[in-house]
DNA sequence: ATTTTATGAGTACAGTCGTACTAACAAAGA
DNA sequence: TCTTTGTTAGTACGACTGTACTCATAAAAT
Protein backbone atom coordinates (compact mmCIF):
# COMPACT_ATOMS: atom_id res chain seq x y z
CA UNK A 1 0.00 0.00 0.00
CA UNK A 2 2.34 2.66 1.29
CA UNK A 3 5.47 4.28 0.56
CA UNK A 4 7.83 1.38 1.06
CA UNK A 5 11.44 2.17 1.96
CA UNK A 6 14.31 0.31 2.88
CA UNK A 7 14.34 -0.26 6.74
CA UNK A 8 17.71 -1.74 7.13
CA UNK A 9 19.51 0.22 4.46
CA UNK A 10 17.90 3.22 6.70
CA UNK A 11 19.11 1.59 10.11
CA UNK A 12 22.28 1.11 8.62
CA UNK A 13 23.18 4.72 7.19
CA UNK A 14 21.97 6.52 10.44
CA UNK A 15 24.64 4.17 12.43
CA UNK A 16 27.27 4.77 10.17
CA UNK A 17 26.57 8.22 10.36
CA UNK A 18 26.75 7.85 14.29
CA UNK A 19 29.93 5.64 14.08
CA UNK A 20 31.53 9.22 11.90
CA UNK A 21 30.09 11.47 14.27
CA UNK A 22 31.62 9.45 16.92
CA UNK A 23 34.84 9.81 16.10
CA UNK A 24 35.16 13.30 14.93
CA UNK A 25 33.00 14.75 18.51
CA UNK A 26 32.67 11.85 20.87
CA UNK A 27 30.03 10.23 23.16
CA UNK A 28 28.77 13.69 23.70
CA UNK A 29 28.09 14.44 19.76
CA UNK A 30 26.28 11.54 19.78
CA UNK A 31 22.85 13.22 19.86
CA UNK A 32 19.49 12.85 17.78
CA UNK A 33 19.91 16.59 16.32
CA UNK A 34 23.34 15.79 15.79
CA UNK A 35 23.51 12.17 14.03
CA UNK A 36 20.84 13.43 12.04
CA UNK A 37 22.49 15.80 10.39
CA UNK A 38 25.75 13.93 9.55
CA UNK A 39 22.79 11.42 8.46
CA UNK A 40 21.23 14.19 5.97
CA UNK A 41 18.19 13.41 7.54
CA UNK A 42 15.52 14.71 9.74
CA UNK A 43 15.86 14.12 13.24
CA UNK A 44 12.38 12.98 13.49
CA UNK A 45 12.79 10.23 11.24
CA UNK A 46 16.07 9.23 13.03
CA UNK A 47 13.62 8.71 15.78
CA UNK A 48 11.76 7.14 13.73
CA UNK A 49 14.51 4.46 12.79
CA UNK A 50 15.81 4.32 16.73
CA UNK A 51 12.99 5.14 19.21
CA UNK A 52 15.64 5.65 21.76
CA UNK A 53 19.26 6.69 22.22
CA UNK A 54 20.17 3.13 23.32
CA UNK A 55 18.58 1.65 21.20
CA UNK A 56 20.94 3.82 18.74
CA UNK A 57 23.85 3.13 20.80
CA UNK A 58 23.58 -0.58 20.92
CA UNK A 59 23.03 -0.56 16.84
CA UNK A 60 26.00 0.55 16.71
CA UNK A 61 27.72 -1.55 18.32
CA UNK A 62 26.32 -4.51 16.28
CA UNK A 63 27.13 -2.87 13.63
CA UNK A 64 30.73 -2.65 14.48
CA UNK A 65 31.06 -6.56 14.71
CA UNK A 66 29.26 -6.67 11.52
CA UNK A 67 31.60 -4.88 9.50
CA UNK A 68 34.53 -6.61 10.92
CA UNK A 69 33.14 -9.50 10.43
CA UNK A 70 32.14 -8.89 6.80
CA UNK A 71 35.39 -7.68 5.99
CA UNK A 72 37.23 -10.90 7.81
CA UNK A 73 34.79 -13.25 5.79
CA UNK A 74 36.49 -11.56 2.83
CA UNK A 75 39.83 -12.44 3.08
CA UNK A 76 41.34 -14.72 0.89
CA UNK A 77 44.54 -15.87 2.95
CA UNK A 78 45.85 -18.76 4.24
CA UNK A 79 48.22 -19.41 6.77
CA UNK A 80 50.25 -17.25 8.23
CA UNK A 81 48.72 -14.21 5.85
CA UNK A 82 45.31 -15.07 7.10
CA UNK A 83 46.45 -14.82 10.49
CA UNK A 84 48.31 -10.98 9.82
CA UNK A 85 45.43 -9.88 7.69
CA UNK A 86 42.51 -11.31 10.82
CA UNK A 87 44.08 -9.54 13.27
CA UNK A 88 45.20 -6.28 11.59
CA UNK A 89 41.32 -6.07 11.36
CA UNK A 90 41.12 -5.26 14.72
CA UNK A 91 43.83 -2.90 14.63
CA UNK A 92 43.55 1.34 13.39
CA UNK A 93 46.03 0.66 10.86
CA UNK A 94 43.66 3.21 8.59
CA UNK A 95 41.12 5.55 8.60
CA UNK A 96 38.26 2.92 8.68
CA UNK A 97 39.60 0.64 11.18
CA UNK A 98 40.34 3.57 13.41
CA UNK A 99 36.62 5.35 12.61
CA UNK A 100 35.27 1.65 13.71
CA UNK A 101 37.87 1.35 17.23
CA UNK A 102 37.48 5.04 18.36
CA UNK A 103 33.33 4.19 18.21
CA UNK A 104 33.89 1.28 19.71
CA UNK A 105 35.82 2.38 22.92
CA UNK A 106 33.39 5.00 22.97
CA UNK A 107 30.93 3.17 23.70
CA UNK A 108 32.63 0.31 25.47
CA UNK A 109 33.63 3.13 27.88
CA UNK A 110 30.38 4.50 28.45
CA UNK A 111 28.81 0.49 29.05
CA UNK A 112 31.24 0.78 32.15
CA UNK A 113 28.73 3.21 33.42
CA UNK A 114 25.79 2.54 31.23
CA UNK A 115 24.52 -1.29 32.57
CA UNK A 116 22.18 -1.20 29.53
CA UNK A 117 24.79 -0.91 27.17
CA UNK A 118 26.97 -3.65 28.81
CA UNK A 119 25.48 -7.02 27.32
CA UNK A 120 26.18 -5.44 23.62
CA UNK A 121 29.78 -4.33 24.16
CA UNK A 122 30.35 -7.70 25.85
CA UNK A 123 28.82 -9.21 22.63
CA UNK A 124 32.06 -7.69 20.85
CA UNK A 125 33.95 -8.37 23.24
CA UNK A 126 33.20 -12.22 22.66
CA UNK A 127 33.44 -11.43 19.07
CA UNK A 128 37.21 -10.46 19.13
CA UNK A 129 37.83 -13.27 21.83
CA UNK A 130 36.49 -15.52 18.88
CA UNK A 131 39.26 -14.19 16.20
CA UNK A 132 41.98 -14.80 18.55
CA UNK A 133 41.25 -18.24 18.99
CA UNK A 134 40.28 -18.84 15.26
CA UNK A 135 43.83 -17.44 14.48
CA UNK A 136 45.59 -19.13 17.04
CA UNK A 137 44.09 -22.53 15.71
CA UNK A 138 44.87 -21.48 11.91
CA UNK A 139 48.63 -20.96 12.62
CA UNK A 140 48.15 -24.74 14.67
CA UNK A 141 47.36 -26.26 11.51
CA UNK A 142 49.91 -24.48 9.77
CA UNK A 143 52.12 -25.84 11.26
CA UNK A 144 53.51 -22.34 13.18
CA UNK A 145 52.14 -23.21 16.34
CA UNK A 146 54.14 -25.08 18.78
CA UNK A 147 52.71 -28.14 20.36
CA UNK A 148 54.15 -28.07 23.65
CA UNK A 149 52.35 -24.38 24.37
CA UNK A 150 49.30 -23.87 25.50
CA UNK A 151 46.26 -22.82 23.73
CA UNK A 152 44.12 -21.33 25.95
CA UNK A 153 46.68 -19.47 27.66
CA UNK A 154 48.54 -17.88 24.17
CA UNK A 155 44.86 -17.18 23.24
CA UNK A 156 44.08 -14.86 26.60
CA UNK A 157 47.68 -13.49 25.90
CA UNK A 158 47.25 -12.83 21.99
CA UNK A 159 43.94 -10.83 23.21
CA UNK A 160 45.13 -8.70 25.51
CA UNK A 161 48.38 -7.83 23.08
CA UNK A 162 45.61 -6.65 20.68
CA UNK A 163 43.38 -4.72 23.09
CA UNK A 164 47.06 -3.06 24.20
CA UNK A 165 48.11 -2.53 21.11
CA UNK A 166 44.64 -1.06 19.41
CA UNK A 167 44.84 1.23 22.36
CA UNK A 168 48.35 2.14 22.21
CA UNK A 169 47.48 3.06 18.34
CA UNK A 170 44.36 4.74 18.84
CA UNK A 171 46.36 7.08 21.39
CA UNK A 172 49.23 7.70 19.93
CA UNK A 173 46.99 9.18 16.58
CA UNK A 174 47.97 6.16 14.02
CA UNK A 175 49.49 2.60 13.92
CA UNK A 176 51.94 2.75 10.94
CA UNK A 177 51.80 -0.45 8.82
CA UNK A 178 55.57 -0.85 9.23
CA UNK A 179 55.63 0.23 12.31
CA UNK A 180 57.47 -0.75 15.99
CA UNK A 181 53.66 -1.83 17.21
CA UNK A 182 52.73 -3.96 14.42
CA UNK A 183 56.41 -4.86 14.75
CA UNK A 184 55.94 -6.43 18.14
CA UNK A 185 52.45 -8.18 16.97
CA UNK A 186 54.16 -10.20 14.10
CA UNK A 187 57.12 -10.82 16.35
CA UNK A 188 55.21 -12.28 19.22
CA UNK A 189 53.66 -13.87 16.53
CA UNK A 190 56.74 -15.91 14.86
CA UNK A 191 57.37 -16.72 18.11
CA UNK A 192 54.55 -18.76 18.61
CA UNK A 193 55.82 -21.00 16.03
CA UNK A 194 58.86 -22.12 18.67
CA UNK A 195 58.95 -24.13 21.91
CA UNK B 1 45.68 38.66 56.49
CA UNK B 2 42.72 36.53 55.50
CA UNK B 3 40.99 33.31 55.77
CA UNK B 4 43.78 31.19 54.56
CA UNK B 5 43.30 27.47 53.27
CA UNK B 6 45.04 24.86 51.81
CA UNK B 7 44.39 24.98 48.34
CA UNK B 8 46.06 21.90 47.78
CA UNK B 9 44.12 19.91 49.72
CA UNK B 10 41.17 21.15 48.45
CA UNK B 11 41.86 20.89 44.69
CA UNK B 12 42.95 17.03 45.83
CA UNK B 13 39.83 16.81 47.08
CA UNK B 14 37.43 18.03 44.59
CA UNK B 15 39.63 15.50 41.91
CA UNK B 16 39.55 12.59 43.63
CA UNK B 17 35.81 13.17 44.19
CA UNK B 18 35.80 13.65 40.04
CA UNK B 19 37.35 10.02 40.20
CA UNK B 20 34.36 8.90 42.03
CA UNK B 21 32.15 10.63 40.09
CA UNK B 22 33.51 9.49 36.98
CA UNK B 23 33.48 5.62 37.84
CA UNK B 24 30.05 5.39 39.28
CA UNK B 25 28.41 8.03 36.37
CA UNK B 26 30.80 8.40 33.95
CA UNK B 27 31.69 10.97 31.62
CA UNK B 28 28.71 13.11 31.76
CA UNK B 29 28.86 12.89 35.44
CA UNK B 30 31.56 15.20 35.71
CA UNK B 31 30.03 18.12 35.66
CA UNK B 32 30.18 21.30 37.43
CA UNK B 33 27.19 20.27 40.29
CA UNK B 34 28.18 16.99 40.46
CA UNK B 35 31.57 16.97 41.18
CA UNK B 36 30.54 20.01 44.24
CA UNK B 37 28.01 17.89 45.18
CA UNK B 38 30.05 14.46 45.38
CA UNK B 39 32.43 17.06 46.65
CA UNK B 40 30.32 18.43 49.64
CA UNK B 41 31.47 21.58 48.95
CA UNK B 42 29.51 24.74 46.98
CA UNK B 43 29.76 24.74 42.79
CA UNK B 44 30.91 28.30 43.19
CA UNK B 45 33.76 26.59 45.75
CA UNK B 46 34.62 24.27 42.89
CA UNK B 47 34.75 26.79 40.08
CA UNK B 48 37.55 28.95 42.54
CA UNK B 49 39.72 25.67 42.67
CA UNK B 50 39.32 25.11 38.69
CA UNK B 51 37.78 27.78 36.65
CA UNK B 52 37.23 25.73 33.73
CA UNK B 53 36.08 21.77 33.07
CA UNK B 54 39.37 21.80 31.02
CA UNK B 55 41.67 22.58 33.80
CA UNK B 56 39.28 20.14 35.92
CA UNK B 57 39.91 17.22 33.55
CA UNK B 58 43.21 18.37 33.31
CA UNK B 59 43.91 17.78 37.02
CA UNK B 60 42.39 14.39 37.37
CA UNK B 61 44.68 12.68 34.78
CA UNK B 62 47.41 14.61 36.94
CA UNK B 63 45.91 12.78 39.85
CA UNK B 64 45.93 9.56 38.72
CA UNK B 65 49.40 9.57 38.02
CA UNK B 66 50.47 10.77 41.28
CA UNK B 67 48.49 8.26 43.25
CA UNK B 68 49.72 5.31 41.33
CA UNK B 69 52.93 6.57 41.82
CA UNK B 70 52.92 7.27 45.40
CA UNK B 71 51.59 3.59 45.99
CA UNK B 72 54.34 2.10 43.32
CA UNK B 73 57.39 4.53 45.51
CA UNK B 74 55.87 3.22 48.44
CA UNK B 75 56.65 -0.47 47.60
CA UNK B 76 59.43 -2.16 50.16
CA UNK B 77 60.07 -5.26 47.72
CA UNK B 78 62.46 -6.42 45.80
CA UNK B 79 62.88 -8.59 42.18
CA UNK B 80 60.27 -10.55 40.61
CA UNK B 81 57.56 -9.67 43.68
CA UNK B 82 58.43 -6.06 43.20
CA UNK B 83 57.72 -6.58 39.55
CA UNK B 84 54.51 -8.13 40.29
CA UNK B 85 53.64 -5.68 42.52
CA UNK B 86 54.47 -2.85 40.31
CA UNK B 87 52.72 -3.75 37.09
CA UNK B 88 49.45 -5.05 39.48
CA UNK B 89 49.22 -1.25 40.84
CA UNK B 90 47.95 -0.73 36.74
CA UNK B 91 45.61 -3.17 36.97
CA UNK B 92 41.35 -3.28 38.60
CA UNK B 93 42.37 -5.74 41.03
CA UNK B 94 40.59 -3.82 43.94
CA UNK B 95 38.33 -1.47 44.09
CA UNK B 96 40.90 1.48 44.66
CA UNK B 97 42.87 0.78 41.92
CA UNK B 98 39.33 0.06 39.38
CA UNK B 99 38.34 3.41 40.66
CA UNK B 100 41.32 4.86 39.19
CA UNK B 101 41.58 2.91 35.73
CA UNK B 102 38.05 3.96 35.25
CA UNK B 103 38.62 7.62 35.60
CA UNK B 104 41.61 7.22 33.27
CA UNK B 105 39.87 5.08 30.28
CA UNK B 106 37.29 7.68 30.32
CA UNK B 107 38.79 10.78 30.42
CA UNK B 108 41.14 8.91 27.97
CA UNK B 109 38.97 8.25 25.49
CA UNK B 110 37.67 11.63 26.16
CA UNK B 111 40.96 13.00 24.77
CA UNK B 112 40.61 11.20 21.75
CA UNK B 113 38.23 13.58 20.75
CA UNK B 114 39.17 16.44 22.53
CA UNK B 115 42.49 17.68 21.82
CA UNK B 116 43.40 20.23 24.47
CA UNK B 117 43.31 17.12 27.01
CA UNK B 118 45.46 14.74 24.91
CA UNK B 119 48.91 15.79 26.09
CA UNK B 120 47.78 15.31 29.54
CA UNK B 121 46.58 12.20 28.26
CA UNK B 122 50.06 11.16 26.81
CA UNK B 123 51.69 12.50 30.05
CA UNK B 124 49.98 9.74 31.84
CA UNK B 125 50.54 6.53 28.89
CA UNK B 126 54.13 7.65 29.46
CA UNK B 127 54.48 7.06 32.99
CA UNK B 128 52.67 3.32 32.14
CA UNK B 129 55.70 3.10 29.60
CA UNK B 130 58.22 3.82 32.15
CA UNK B 131 56.82 1.69 34.65
CA UNK B 132 57.35 -1.28 32.15
CA UNK B 133 60.68 -0.37 31.54
CA UNK B 134 61.74 -0.13 35.19
CA UNK B 135 59.89 -3.51 35.65
CA UNK B 136 61.98 -5.51 32.87
CA UNK B 137 65.21 -3.61 34.45
CA UNK B 138 64.62 -5.32 37.94
CA UNK B 139 63.99 -8.32 36.30
CA UNK B 140 67.13 -8.37 34.45
CA UNK B 141 68.98 -7.09 37.88
CA UNK B 142 67.19 -10.23 39.60
CA UNK B 143 68.93 -12.39 36.57
CA UNK B 144 65.39 -13.46 36.18
CA UNK B 145 65.69 -11.55 31.92
CA UNK B 146 67.54 -13.91 29.48
CA UNK B 147 70.07 -11.55 27.56
CA UNK B 148 69.22 -13.02 24.35
CA UNK B 149 66.12 -11.33 24.45
CA UNK B 150 65.44 -7.75 23.37
CA UNK B 151 64.61 -5.37 26.28
CA UNK B 152 63.02 -2.87 24.33
CA UNK B 153 60.53 -5.23 22.15
CA UNK B 154 59.83 -6.63 25.47
CA UNK B 155 59.13 -3.54 26.94
CA UNK B 156 56.44 -2.51 24.56
CA UNK B 157 54.74 -5.84 24.47
CA UNK B 158 54.34 -6.09 28.12
CA UNK B 159 52.84 -2.86 27.68
CA UNK B 160 50.46 -3.61 25.33
CA UNK B 161 49.41 -6.48 27.35
CA UNK B 162 49.32 -4.69 30.37
CA UNK B 163 46.43 -2.50 29.00
CA UNK B 164 44.71 -5.59 27.13
CA UNK B 165 44.67 -6.89 30.49
CA UNK B 166 43.66 -3.91 32.10
CA UNK B 167 40.76 -3.77 29.48
CA UNK B 168 39.66 -6.96 29.84
CA UNK B 169 39.42 -6.46 33.75
CA UNK B 170 37.55 -3.12 33.43
CA UNK B 171 34.97 -4.70 30.95
CA UNK B 172 34.56 -8.26 32.81
CA UNK B 173 33.73 -6.13 36.06
CA UNK B 174 36.98 -7.51 38.02
CA UNK B 175 39.96 -9.03 37.91
CA UNK B 176 40.06 -11.53 40.73
CA UNK B 177 43.71 -11.97 42.24
CA UNK B 178 43.97 -15.79 41.13
CA UNK B 179 42.46 -15.56 38.48
CA UNK B 180 43.11 -16.53 34.42
CA UNK B 181 44.15 -13.02 33.58
CA UNK B 182 46.80 -12.12 35.77
CA UNK B 183 48.06 -15.65 35.59
CA UNK B 184 48.43 -14.73 31.99
CA UNK B 185 50.57 -12.17 33.19
CA UNK B 186 52.49 -13.95 35.41
CA UNK B 187 53.46 -16.55 33.14
CA UNK B 188 54.37 -13.98 30.81
CA UNK B 189 57.06 -12.61 33.05
CA UNK B 190 57.86 -16.38 33.84
CA UNK B 191 58.95 -16.72 30.24
CA UNK B 192 60.83 -13.88 29.95
CA UNK B 193 63.51 -16.23 32.08
CA UNK B 194 64.23 -17.98 29.40
CA UNK B 195 65.39 -17.81 26.11
C1' DA C 1 38.63 44.90 66.60
C1' DT C 2 39.41 45.46 61.93
C1' DT C 3 40.70 43.88 57.58
C1' DT C 4 41.04 40.39 54.19
C1' DT C 5 39.73 36.35 52.02
C1' DA C 6 37.20 32.14 50.85
C1' DT C 7 33.13 30.23 51.68
C1' DG C 8 28.12 28.93 50.91
C1' DA C 9 23.78 29.66 48.61
C1' DG C 10 21.48 31.56 45.18
C1' DT C 11 20.38 33.55 40.56
C1' DA C 12 20.95 34.14 35.80
C1' DC C 13 21.92 33.27 30.83
C1' DA C 14 22.30 31.05 26.64
C1' DG C 15 22.89 26.43 25.05
C1' DT C 16 21.97 21.58 24.41
C1' DC C 17 19.87 17.36 25.65
C1' DG C 18 16.06 13.41 25.01
C1' DT C 19 11.57 12.93 24.10
C1' DA C 20 7.14 13.96 22.23
C1' DC C 21 4.23 16.16 19.58
C1' DT C 22 1.85 18.52 15.31
C1' DA C 23 1.10 19.51 10.46
C1' DA C 24 2.15 19.57 5.57
C1' DC C 25 4.04 16.89 1.87
C1' DA C 26 5.67 13.03 -1.22
C1' DA C 27 5.36 8.59 -3.02
C1' DA C 28 3.86 3.95 -3.76
C1' DG C 29 0.05 0.21 -3.67
C1' DA C 30 -5.01 -0.67 -4.08
C1' DT D 1 -7.85 8.25 -7.75
C1' DC D 2 -7.61 7.34 -3.08
C1' DT D 3 -5.47 5.50 0.82
C1' DT D 4 -1.58 4.44 3.49
C1' DT D 5 2.88 5.30 5.05
C1' DG D 6 7.24 7.71 5.78
C1' DT D 7 9.09 11.92 5.04
C1' DT D 8 10.21 16.61 6.29
C1' DA D 9 9.95 20.84 9.36
C1' DG D 10 8.78 22.92 13.32
C1' DT D 11 7.47 23.44 18.15
C1' DA D 12 7.39 22.36 22.88
C1' DC D 13 8.70 20.58 27.49
C1' DG D 14 11.51 19.87 31.42
C1' DA D 15 16.03 19.05 32.60
C1' DC D 16 20.67 19.64 32.38
C1' DT D 17 25.06 22.04 30.94
C1' DG D 18 29.27 25.64 31.56
C1' DT D 19 30.01 30.00 32.89
C1' DA D 20 29.34 34.15 35.44
C1' DC D 21 27.60 36.77 38.68
C1' DT D 22 25.79 38.69 43.61
C1' DC D 23 25.68 38.71 48.63
C1' DA D 24 25.85 37.56 53.33
C1' DT D 25 28.76 34.84 56.42
C1' DA D 26 32.57 32.70 58.73
C1' DA D 27 37.33 32.62 59.85
C1' DA D 28 42.15 33.84 60.04
C1' DA D 29 45.85 37.56 60.20
C1' DT D 30 46.97 42.14 61.51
Amino acid sequence: MPRRIDAEARTAAIAEASLRVLEREGLSGLSVRGVAAEAGIAAASLRRAFATQHALREFCLQLIEDRVTARIAALELTDRALVDALLLQLLPIDKERRLELVAHVQLGVLSLTDSALRPAAIRLSEGVDRVCHVALRILAEAGQFHPSRDPEYEAQRLRALLDGIAMYGLLSGELPEGGPMLRVLSRHLDELAGP
